[in-house]
DNA sequence: TTTT
DNA sequence: TTTT
């Protein structure tokens, strides 16, 4: 049993990418806040990246951007790869299986409009446009 | 929202400390195996940090060793601090209120015996014995 | 382990009592839409009964009303009640430790504003005001 | 979102079924303890219905009698039903899409031989021998 | 006996 | 109408 459920906020816009057979990742942070206030001007949210995967991730990245309120269900993945300085990292981040859409103003296909001055997601998203294959790997495939 | 639960077997004994006022915080990785094996070779499970409070601490310290089964409830937290070569590290782990053991074995106090030849936890604890503070920290604390 | 994790909407306003003991019961139903819509025009939802205890219940009955949305976690309990006709009856039901709400419009204490014409609940909620005992037992507590 | 996590015990041996199309369907009552004990003799357990699709199902019959320790994962169902009086009956039930084997002496395809006096499953279960169809219907598949 |  |  490896299971996890997040309510939280988009941190930043939806990273879209295609695999080279084609298959959508779709890869964001999720703010999650802290059910009772820290004390000392510490951290009170986490901060937990996720991916999906295929058209879940599509319907992720036209409907959410950044401050997008999500419901997550998901699994715990933890994996190594080689750093930039050789050195081995390890990573825990969420594999969604499915992502629930909480911002109702979101539901109309153009992602959040609510704050119109942020213009942090390209225009022309190539990646979601054109299908481009880039660096993630078949082999990531959660199922 | 922020909830896990997983089921998975211990990798190592049970990492025991206390902090300055005396609260107990264990610490183990749980080994999660995948539901479907993957292709060539690559990792079947996941191996993910795990840490509990207070009396649970003690109960899972007590009556879980390396290869014990349990179940674990709790919720996703990530922090960061300071690594050795001054660079900030990021870390990811889950932060167990619940930790359910289902060994039947191990049931008797005085962990798992199943493999007798596994002497990787002292013999005499001094954290669990002597209540020794150490470098953890009382902010850490989840509530 | 017993854990439930849900985002719906209630279908009704929040049911609220008191034990002799003055603590807050309240009572709700969520519809919980179900991922795939089922084919031939039988049901979408699942209509899942809810209880929330203390300080978490007047927090609901104060911000939430018919139809809004909400997240809760808890468990599934089962108990048994003598039904009006003399025979036993079996009842499931979610006892939730948090709910949290996810209408932004609700968030101002007021119960939701989005439709002003739903006046199912009363103005002036006697339990809420003034803490009168009903027939809700502190034998029921969750914890 | 409509999650449930359960680790129980089975209080009785798995009940097998076929529908009109040959689709097993398993199911079974899990005894999930409370953590903290009730004070004077009140319930400290919750007795669950759980039901299982498919591949699963089968190994769940196959796996698991009366007493085994199983993990399971799926969702809450609520459905109604016309009960012998006339009256409509609601049920309120686990769908699982996961169910866990925790009993390792189960895993030996016999069926858990802890208590060999436990003769309430049939030897020859006609229903998972020949896939006879029964009165389960192919409308409640739950995908 | 149901929500958007 | 219940499991260890």
């Amino acid at each position: 049993m490896n299971n996890v459920q997040l309510i939280g906020r988009m941190t930043k816009d939806v990273d879209m990418k295609y695999t080279q057979n084609g298959n959508a990742v779709a890869t964001f942070t999720l703010a999650v806040n802290r059910p009772f206030k820290n004390n000392q001007g510490s951290q009170d949210a986490d901060f937990i990246r996720c991916q999906v995967w295929r058209k879940p991730a599509e319907n992720t990245a036209q409907y959410c951007r950044k401050g997008s309120q999500v419901g997550v269900t998901g699994r715990i993945q933890t994996r190594s790869f080689e750093g930039q300085d050789g050195k081995t990292v390890f990573i825990t981040e969420v594999v969604a299986d499915h992502v629930e859409f909480l911002d109702t103003r979101n539901q109309n296909g153009q992602g959040n409009q609510s704050n119109p001055n942020n213009q942090s997601r390209p225009q022309n998203n190539p990646y979601q446009s054109q299908g481009v294959p880039v660096d993630v790997n078949d082999d990531d495939l959660p199922f």
